[in-house]
DNA sequence: CGGCATCCTTTCTGATACTG
DNA sequence: CAGTATCAGAAAGGATGCCG
């Protein structure tokens, strides 16, 4: 896999399947905003305030924004009064779960002090 | 509400085994000088700036420096006329190879078009 | 309730020049 | 060869206010 990235003198793009990866998930808030909608199966907009309080409307709706734009949530709009937005987690969102998997193990194993 | 009984928003961070994670990988250049340590097992510091052509000095000293700083990667100066470096990826560095390899995989699945 | 618009601050990146 | 210093521009993040 490694050697994917090596093709030396390249200067096309060359097209590496794990930057999706990483465009998908950069950004301060990414993963503990999916984290909660993973958690909570369906969250709404002030679920999602409460759960992670440092975040701002700005920076929580740019995020869900972003992860609605590459698949990884669904928005649902519930036209009441006052209004319900419910996000949840599609498939494409729960099969990156192996990724924080692995993740996770490693994180563990460096903990470190 | 009352909580001006509560004063504190919480402010402990509640800790995060994935957090280390990515605070290790992120930056725009960690993964492709990285990945050209492990495909090359151990690369000179001109050996890197020629096989990831669009980087500058700048931003690779940054970013070795960052990846050693972090473990994942070691530096070996010998003192010779010219001189040479030498990285090489540690124990640390290549157990993240499951990380990327499940990245990987999602990356291929939701590889789009 | 669930945002968007605006403006501002901070952080990241990069071009250029220079050194042991 | 293998970097560092400096400075400028770009991008990301955040505070505040308003609106349907």
């Amino acid at each position: 896999m490694a050697e994917n990235l090596n093709n030396k003198e390249n200067c096309n793009p060359n097209y590496n399947p794990l930057d999706p990866v990483f465009n998908v998930l950069q950004g301060k808030w990414k993963n503990q905003v999916l984290f909660e909608i993973i958690a909570l199966k369906s969250a709404r907009f002030g679920q999602l305030t409460r759960a992670i309080p440092k975040i701002t409307n700005t920076m929580l709706s740019t995020t869900l924004r972003e992860l609605e734009k590459d698949g990884l949530i669904t928005r649902k709009q519930y036209n009441e009064i006052p209004l319900r937005v419910e996000y949840s987690i599609t498939e494409k969102g729960k099969d990156l779960l192996p990724v924080y998997y692995e993740m996770y193990k490693w994180g563990i194993k460096y903990q470190k002090e």
